[in-house]
DNA sequence: ACCTGAACACCGTTCAAGT
DNA sequence: ACCTGAACACCGTTCAAGT
């Protein structure tokens, strides 16, 4: 498993950072310890801080490696169609990060890369005629569903809709009449097999972009100042 | 500071959870070790395993003492108003809370206050005339966006709106021109007062309540069938 | 410039022992 | 029943020393 310290390959930045990702990915983020990453690149523990600073700044680096997975929207192009689409690629990464999850939202020092994926998303409104203010609006909304979506998923104890329903029965039996709307939503919703968690998502997704949908159009019927404030971004737009 | 060993009060389950809390509170969640905390109750650190298995069943117990504070929707009444209610409930404990963010959504094992809050959100739903899908679906997309949007805002590196304008000053000067739609946030957007954290998150919050009321009108009007299954529980549920 | 060994100040938890 | 002291197997990080 470790590295020998014969054919170690150079310690740098770059392969602590992508050591670090598949030993969380394989053992999780509470088994990444600064001894274990060491050893795993068949290196001394304290050899690492000759490349970074602390922990810390490693977890910074980890989550910016996440984030370079993820779609960028072509500023291009119809804009839900692109939200919908980083949206999905989003979850899909963490999904195979779990580790980063929580992390994401919570980094106060952003990198290279989550700095050109959010610049990305605010190109892509902006030129499909967004203003500054509905953009942001849709920015936060997107993201805070999106991370709060992927949490609460990952914190489920199934993983798929057979699962799902095994566990149902299991807790449904268990938990008697003390919660019957929980059970009701058990046994009518999950065990009838009307559960599939990557449909929930779409759910809500379609939700969010049909409501921006709407305040984007009233926008634009309701205010030509709007209109013209950012006419000249959707035609100068380029890339 | 601490408790001197001559008059302590019994140690027992409420008051360990109590002080972690407001140990959590006042120094961080990182602070809060088993050690520390025993130490701030006048005791030994093996003391506390006597009424605690262990470190995640303490943390637990800290997240549903939380959710305990979370203002619950009553059955009666209508549901738009009391799902607003709730939420903005829990953004405001978890300000109180800010270590609870991240656990809140990711905890495997709920407490009674968990589940008696899942129950309540599920019963206002369906009392109100949600069909069982539709109840499931707005339970996915409020929690989600609650918690995401909580977790987004606390990573946030200001606390008020003017400490943001400040912030963002600072960060226009450094960034330059290599992310110009950020900039273009910042000084158009955020600078110029129109950003107000409390205001963002109403704004995605009646953006997804009204989609849900679209839903819920919907169905209806579109399906009898639907309002048939659910018209027992609407006439029929009491507190 | 890059790596190391020993040490410091911590962790959560087990265990045998005290009252 | 409830609490404790010592110990185990870990942490992140500092520091002085090696090449």
């Amino acid at each position: 498993m470790t590295a020998s310290t014969s054919d170690r390959p150079a310690l740098d930045l770059a392969t602590i950072v992508s050591t670090a990702v598949r030993l969380a990915d394989a053992e999780g983020l509470e088994r990444l310890s600064m001894r274990r990453l060491a050893q795993e690149l068949g290196v001394q523990a304290m050899s690492l801080y000759h490349h970074v600073p602390n922990k810390e700044n490693l977890l910074d680096r980890m989550v910016d490696a996440v984030y370079a997975e993820v779609d960028k929207p072509a500023a291009r192009g119809p804009w839900r169609e692109a939200m919908a689409r980083r949206a999905r690629s989003a979850r899909e990464v963490l999904n195979r990060h779990r580790w980063a999850t929580p992390l994401m939202d919570s980094r106060r020092e952003p990198g290279p890369s989550t700095l050109g994926h959010h610049e990305a998303v605010l190109d892509c409104l902006r030129v499909g005629g967004f203003s500054v203010a509905l953009a942001a609006h849709a920015f936060s909304l997107l993201d805070a569903y999106i991370f709060g979506f992927v949490l609460q998923e990952q914190a489920l104890p199934f993983e798929s809709p057979d699962e799902a329903r095994a566990v149902a029965t299991a807790i449904g039996e268990q938990m008697g009449d003390a919660y019957p709307r929980m059970t009701e939503m058990l046994t009518q919703h999950v065990l009838k097999g009307d559960y599939d968690y990557a449909l929930e998502f779409d759910y809500g997704l379609e939700l969010i972009l049909e409501g921006l949908e709407q305040r984007y159009n009233a926008a634009l019927d309701g205010s030509p100042a709007t209109i013209t404030a950012t006419s000249t971004t959707t035609t100068g737009g380029k890339r």
